[in-house]
DNA sequence: CGCCCCATGTAAGACGTTACATGATTGA
DNA sequence: TCAATCATGTAACGTCTTACATGGGGCG
């Protein structure tokens, strides 16, 4: 019910409750995935948990199974929906890109499911035009960073990110002509 | 003197002062360049430095000169340079690298000029070493999610973790090559 | 019976965010 | 003189980390 802003981690788990699941299902996710970067600690997810569900977005419900242990499955409410297609639909700015690509990968990896495809494909061609300004801007101190006052290590890390966004650009375009192809062959909704 | 756990931003800060500043100067590196990752506000900044210098690694001297406001600079003590270059020089695990690239580049930007063009070619096979198998890993990963039951948007956000892994693999061997050429021409030290 | 995995929780402490507060100096 | 910038700080708040705690159930 409170306006809390919600951190990335509320969304994440947001995001995985499309698919009904318990804390312990979801700490197995972030531990044993690529999600790492999500904290796995029950002193973490539990308390996140119960912070959504005081705010209405998700809604437990305790399991008794007989031979089972007692187990709570939360499950999104309207409510939480509208929330994570609010976030995952947030234009992207190049303020997103410079401070962390994490936010960003977790919104659209969620997007068609919550979303439907139209959505990945508007995310991405927002990433997209984010992404050229951001990248100029790098070049841009990658100049001035020529002097020999620089060291090299530190000159070849501003390399790196510049290489990792480039990289990140040409993968926009491979995923936007992933899905024009799957776009003609099944419907091409809207 | 406390044997305090220093989170991220205290290394960025006792890496930047290797040039003698201010807080207010570190302020403006955070936020004018591609550090923006690392906060700029001074809520986050000035309490950090002050738990450096309590902790012995960095130590403050007033600036009044006339026609000049009240400065503190800060400089690292020789604990401070040694706390750096112990860090800088720590293997990097797969771990490491699947919790964010961010500190990894942070100590390889630092390392030259703290320790050494040697340390910053150790940093980077040790980073190449750990970049293999966790690749591997990657792309067990997205087998597993070939499952038509997955959303395409899913599988390309992996995709796309994938391509941005394989990038850094070639920037650590376009970096490698990097100091070897430096080394034919300087001395080859060791 | 003892041990490990399932499953949930809590408490203390550290850190970052946001917002506010203070003063001195420069420039219009 | 008024506004903007320089420069430092503090207080409240929320969240994450680490560590500990609890209990049921399967298994040897």
């Amino acid at each position: 019910m409170a306006p809390t802003r919600i951190p990335a981690l509320g969304y994440a788990l947001l995001g995985m409750l499309q698919k009904p699941s318990s804390g312990y299902d979801l700490r197995k996710v972030f531990s044993s995935t690529s999600m790492k970067s999500y904290s796995d600690s029950p002193g973490a997810i539990y308390p996140a948990l119960h912070r959504l569900e005081r705010d209405g977005l998700i809604r437990g419900r305790v399991e008794q199974r007989s031979g089972m242990r007692r187990r709570q499955i939360f499950r999104p409410t309207p409510k939480g929906v509208a929330e994570l297609k609010q976030w995952i639909a947030l234009p992207i700015t190049r303020e997103d890109v410079g401070s962390g690509l994490k936010t960003i990968m977790l919104r659209f990896a969620f997007s068609e499911t919550v979303m439907g495809a139209d959505a990945s494909v508007a995310l991405l061609k927002s990433l997209d035009s984010a992404l050229t300004p951001y990248l100029q801007h790098l070049r841009e101190q990658l100049q001035a960073m020529m002097s020999p006052a620089v060291s090299t290590s530190a000159r070849l890390a501003l390399e790196c990110g510049i290489r990792s966004f480039e990289s990140l650009s040409e993968w926009t375009r491979y995923a936007l002509a992933t899905y024009e192809k799957q776009g003609r062959k099944t419907s091409g909704s809207k």
